[in-house]
DNA sequence: GTGAAAGCGCTAACAA
DNA sequence: TTGTTAGCGCTTTCAC
């Protein structure tokens, strides 16, 4: 490969192996119907002035983009962090690359993001959308660029989606919570509910539901600010909310790991014990919770399984008998000790 | 925008509108020259059809794409987590995309992604380097690819780099470990070095030799295989090399917060107590370095910042009087409880 | 076995 | 003010 300045493309390489484009090109794509003598030539000067394709002139003759958007929440959160390893993996095994994009849970954002993916004519996009309607994606869909959801409900949608059970999330910790004792528990979520979180709430009103517990007295709903520049520091500062909107707040189940982490940062400040005070719920099992002070009672998911997953849904979507599959992942409940009975 | 199945080009803009592609093109790029009334049928049409710029075309024409490249260890790793999302905020607002890359400190990989990615034509590459070797760096860039480095030394290099004070860091992890009365310290790190992690070895070597003490005998160096799919697991395994290597060790450094948190796993296991029989430092003073169980010490490093930094440098390449630069930050000590003088 | 030519969707220079 | 035209780098017929 030589340092020639600038890129060179298949003109320079024909002229320097005294063939014409389409020798070059038949090299590259069919070598077998070449004169040997012809194609050693042809891969030498390929060599020689640096020759690499252009895949966008490529692309504008039919050949798909090697390129997948994702499009999360936050790609630095470490659980978005884990699903894009799934996907960049997944892809990679097919020579396609991952472009990951954050919304910040904004809509506008969101919206931006899918214009512009779009208009890069990408092979497809992963996506964890915001808002709930979901006609943007269908259009999307429609209009030639494959979309697979995760962590949102197929619902009656004609697309591709992987999820967790949110709901059965929700429920393990109220079930874990009630079976302690408490009586009087908050979920401190944000105030935009991205269908995961949404999911949660409402598996956790169904186990207090099953306790034959009214939700109006036994669950508190907290709706605070909790996104991405400073969740740890949000989370802290809901402590004191936390204290004062409701002395009988017993447990907390919190949004996830990270919110938790500093939520319990919070507490320390303001004094309060955990889990002899308060009991905490985190939500992810991070590879950090378990060695937390103390370590984070929380439910696990399978991230980096639910990116493999989507890719592999993503990429199934070429095939021409292709039909939409939803594949679902089950939550864990893992025990440990920043829950425990009421005081 | 309508359903219309497939995507829709300029030519079907024109024929809705009734007008030529070039008076689409120029309601695009330059609506004051378009009679008002033409512009508004053009623009009713390129809603109607659901038109969308085909960026692979622009591109074709000269018009630099909109995508940058990064190339990091690990995209899951959360301190590149967050240098991504500096580069990808930074980048937003030009309305840039970032495509995510992760090499597992291997070269095979680095050098498929570099040429996937100047395949693709990016606008450039910000990339943590895996080698010694820098040539293909070069070629890539006087190719027409900007390059920026993170994490890796600018040496003599024509090219722009970001990077943290590694030696500093080390130096700093020894000295307040010496100072504490440490005499025989281990650094814990991969079997491969890359550049920020030998920095880090040196520095630390610097501040014993600064102490009057010989390397020899106060530096253990630990090279296990400590790399991204388990390096928590590894690193819990490390704990039982390093009390078998050598039981006068009194201190480990790690090379980074994740591998700290799986250290103080195995540590566990294995009965030994921290700080009270050994002393451990991490690196990068992630979210959850000072709620472990002990709070850790460790160094902490900017990776917002950094990858901001880097975007911005690369933006700047297009600039026709661009002049390469190196942008420095600086780690800084953070003692918690995870470090006390030895027995 | 090799080359000439058309055209993918778009931009920009120029003509009308 | 609008339209015609020539390519950007490549793949793919189809002649030779």
């Amino acid at each position: 490969m030589s340092d020639r300045s600038r890129r060179s493309g298949m003109r320079e390489v024909a002229r320097a192996a005294g063939v014409s484009v389409s020798t070059v090109a038949n090299v590259l794509s069919r070598p077998s119907i070449v004169a040997p003598e012809t194609r050693r030539r042809v891969e030498e000067a390929i060599n020689r002035v640096g020759y690499v394709p252009h895949g966008p002139a490529r692309q504008l003759r039919g050949v798909p983009s090697p390129i997948v958007g994702s499009v999360t929440l936050d790609l630095a959160n470490p659980f978005y962090a884990e699903v894009n390893r799934g996907i960049e993996d997944r892809l990679a095994a097919e020579g396609c690359l991952l472009l990951a994009c954050s919304t910040d849970l904004r809509e506008d954002k969101e919206t931006r993001l899918l214009k512009l993916l779009q208009a890069q004519a990408v092979r497809g996009v992963i996506i964890s959308p915001i808002e709930v309607d979901p006609t943007r994606l269908l259009t999307l869909s429609r209009q030639g660029t494959p979309v697979v959801l995760i962590d949102h409900p197929r619902g009656d949608l004609d697309l591709c989606a992987v999820t967790v059970d949110d709901v059965l999330g929700g429920q393990l910790a109220g079930e874990h919570l009630l079976a302690l004792g408490h009586r009087r528990i908050a979920y401190l979520g944000d105030t935009v509910d991205p269908a995961p979180v949404a999911g949660r709430r409402e598996g956790l009103r169904q186990a207090i539901i099953a306790a034959g517990l009214d939700p109006a007295d036994a669950l508190l709903d907290l709706r605070l600010r909790m996104r991405p520049p400073s969740l740890v520091d949000a989370a802290a500062a809901a402590a004191r909310e936390i204290l004062s909107a409701s002395p009988e707040v017993t447990a907390v189940v919190c949004l996830n790991d990270t919110a938790a982490l500093g939520l319990l940062d919070g507490l320390e400040t303001e004094g309060v014990r955990v889990p002899q005070d308060l009991s905490i719920v985190g939500y992810d099992d991070l590879s950090f919770a378990r060695r937390l002070t103390p370590p984070l009672t929380t439910v696990r998911q399978p991230p980096y399984s639910v990116g493999k997953a989507a890719a592999e849904l993503l990429l199934a979507e070429s095939a021409p008998d292709h039909d939409h599959r939803e594949i679902r992942f089950q939550p864990e409940l893992v025990v440990r000790a920043s829950t425990a009975p009421p005081r």
